[in-house]
DNA sequence: GATCCTCGAGTTCG
DNA sequence: CTCGAGGATC
């Protein structure tokens, strides 16, 4: 009985290989079918032979109510990008310049338009898909990866001899043909249901349905394009664990080609573009790859992208329209941000109807004119952005169009400071500022709190419920009960949120000030260092500039802020109000450990860390990081091309560490796992 | 003074 | 995503 139902799934695995990945079919679908129910029978009869990896456990599970969070252990980065021939040249040179040489190999292969996931293996079988998200955190979306067909739920290699790794992660695209696409889009007209629109929308909304059943009947596939997370030895060469992947049962390209120059490079990019309507998928252009990961590594990567690949990118596709007109946004931070009104216009699926003109300055340079027909594109194919003006195409009619001096809001000033883009509305508390500055306070990265949305914000904001911050905790309920939809219910929700909020650290409420130049990172850079608000109302320049990150633009836009009487008496209400005013305790890590209460100086390039990492790290383990050498600093930690902080070292006696030391370091402190 | 990198701010559509 | 500008370093 064990050895019939074993033998149905192997023979299924096998036929549903030779038909999704393969694309070559050896039994018919009748055939299928039917060892299909033989197993589910089999299976009902018996339900303790049951196997997570079993081909009917593809559509197993119930729909869920929320995908949970996933860290990806390596993380999944995004790539640069480079449009023409020059840029690649110019990435060649640096990847020369790094590495030290010349003689380095290349891979290119095709970007197919798709969804980027992670999909773990454990012992051979499927344990956890996950999308990209952020890069670090990602969305768990094993039950809908498992539905997709060409993904092996067990790997079973084709090769023999090849060995399976304990831990494999393969990394890939989910992406939609274009033949499937349009069959998909075609039944959901018949059936009355909305198209999407385009193959990339379609894979990416499919892979985070909730209910499995809906992404099983979604025409999804995968390639894998890399190895993340590996146990045991995998092959130098990048081409290599393709080709071991290709190997144990996956989907992936066999397009890829090994170039040495950037004239082979070239020739690649060029057949790409010129094959890309021919293809029964979407391409937005060619990977390149340092094909050697032992270079990937020692070339290792910049805030999020690696610096061992870039990817071509196609020229984007590019219609005309009119401009109707033009109107003024009030930002934030004052500025008046000018945006296009265009005639609507389809591209790549999407109907565009507006676009940023940024500033002054753009629409000079682009010489705009109310009326004029001008080239537009989706710029990384998302954000609409106007090219050029087609000057043929003007009759006279068209208007210049300069912008104001005053704020078209509150009719304030509006001035464009020396050096700058931006023109700005010099009323502080213009409504349209305002509006902007509560919007940011409740938002995500700064206060967070549940269920007050940007639309609150602008309704609270324009029915005169909140003038500043501190009204936000001060609500009047009574007047809110009468606007309609809002009900007892909901009024109690958005209170409790309220409520919640006032526990959010200081760093969160450094943002949500808004002050000029602190966002997310700089606001925390500043709540680590001074803990309390009391201590930060007392800082003095020196004090700010004195931190990592922080200049002297910034720390006299911190000073300015917090001398200013309004934003004082705006801080000491929000402290009556009961908001917590000091930073979470850092988990300081053991305080025996040797880098605790240590001062240390980073200076040159790190291997395997950035520096916020580096810092990031350090600071966990109870060291203080600071910018400048001193006899007071414990360490100086040098990487590759170090500056004039190593000699400084050297002539105060300050102890030297390597970037070995460091890491050797970290993980005696316990804040870096062992790789 | 030049160069590389990081951060902030504004932005589009469904 | 993309631009502009600030910060760090050479």
């Amino acid at each position: 009985m064990t050895a019939r139902v074993d033998e149905l799934r192997d023979l299924l695995h096998r036929y549903n290989y030779e038909y999704y990945v393969l694309d070559a079919p050896t039994v018919s679908d009748a055939e299928y079918d039917e060892l299909m129910r033989q197993l589910r029978q089999l299976e009902s009869d018996h339900p303790e032979l049951v196997t997570p990896d079993s081909p009917t456990q593809r559509v197993g599970a119930e729909p869920s109510t929320a995908f949970g969070t996933v860290r990806h252990e390596i993380p999944m980065l995004s790539l640069s990008n480079v449009y023409n021939y020059d840029e690649i040249a110019e990435w060649v040179a640096r990847v020369h310049r790094l590495a030290g040489h010349e003689d380095i190999e290349f891979v290119t292969e095709p970007k197919i338009d798709g969804s980027a996931v992670s999909i773990l293996y454990r012992d051979g079988v499927l344990e956890r898909g996950a999308t990209r998200g952020d890069g670090v955190t990602g969305e768990d979306v094993t039950t809908n990866i498992k539905t997709i067909r060409n993904i092996p739920l067990r790997i079973s290699p084709l090769k023999k001899g090849a060995v399976i790794p304990g831990v494999l992660e393969v990394r890939g695209e989910i992406y939609m043909r274009r033949s499937e696409f349009d069959d998909l889009n075609r039944r959901r007209g018949e059936a009355g249901e909305t198209l999407f629109a385009n193959p990339r929308n379609a894979a990416a909304g499919s892979l985070r349905q909730l209910d499995p059943k809906l992404t099983a009947a979604r025409p999804l596939r995968m390639y894998a394009y890399g190895v993340g997370q590996a146990d045991g030895d995998l092959p130098a060469m990048h081409a290599d664990q393709v080709a071991l992947l290709r190997d144990l049962g996956f989907p992936v390209t066999d397009n890829a080609q090994v170039c040495i120059t950037v004239d082979e490079l070239w020739e690649q990019c060029e057949s790409w573009l010129n094959a890309r309507n021919d293809l029964d998928y979407e391409i937005d252009g060619v990977v390149i790859k340092v094909n050697d990961t032992n270079l990937q590594n020692e070339l290792g990567s910049v805030s999020r992208e690696p610096r061992w690949a870039t990817a071509y990118k196609f020229p984007a596709i590019q219609k005309t329209t009119v401009i109707e007109g033009i109107e003024i946004n009030v930002g934030r931070t004052g500025s008046l941000n000018p945006v296009a009104i265009l005639a609507p216009v389809e591209i790549g699926g999407v109907t565009v109807r507006r676009a940023t003109l940024h500033n002054e300055d753009e629409i000079e340079r682009l010489g705009v004119r109310i009326g004029d027909t001008v080239v537009v594109e989706r710029a990384g194919d998302v954000i609409p952005k106007i090219i050029s003006v087609i000057e043929e195409n003007r009759d006279g009619s068209e208007q210049p169009f300069s912008m104001p001096d005053t704020c078209p809001v509150c009719g304030a000033q509006a001035v464009r400071l020396e050096g700058e883009v931006a023109r700005e509305c010099v009323n502080v508390s213009c409504p349209a500022r305002v509006r902007e500055q509560v919007r940011h306070f409740v938002s995500r990265g700064a206060m967070d709190i549940e269920g007050f949305g940007s639309k609150l914000a602008v309704l609270f904001v324009d029915l005169g419920l909140i003038q500043d911050f501190a009204d936000i905790y001060d609500l009047d309920w009574n007047r809110i009960a009468e606007i309609e939809g809002f009900g007892d219910k909901r009024i109690e929700n958005l209170k409790q949120s309220i409520a919640q909020s006032n526990q959010q650290p200081l760093s969160r409420l450094i943002n949500a000030l808004g002050i000029r130049h602190i966002g997310e990172r700089n606001a925390r850079s500043l709540a680590h260092h001074f803990r309390t608000m009391d201590r930060l109302l007392e800082a003095t320049r020196e004090e700010l500039e004195g931190i990592p990150g922080i200049g002297s633009v910034v720390a006299e836009a911190v000073y300015d802020f917090l001398q200013e009487p309004r934003n004082r008496e705006l801080i000491a209400r929000l402290e009556k109000m009961g908001l917590r005013m000091d930073e979470d305790s850092v988990d300081t890590g053991p305080t025996d450990g040797k880098l605790s209460g240590k001062t240390v100086v980073l200076t040159g390039r790190m291997e395997s860390l950035t520096r916020s990492e580096a810092q990031e790290l350090l600071e966990r383990a109870g060291a203080q990081v600071t910018s400048s050498v001193s006899r007071k600093t414990d360490f100086v930690a040098v990487g590759a091309d170090p500056g004039s902080k190593a000699e400084r070292a050297r002539e105060l006696d300050v102890s030297i560490l390597t970037e070995d030391d460091l890491i050797a370091m970290l993980r005696d402190d316990g804040v870096l796992n062992p790789e």
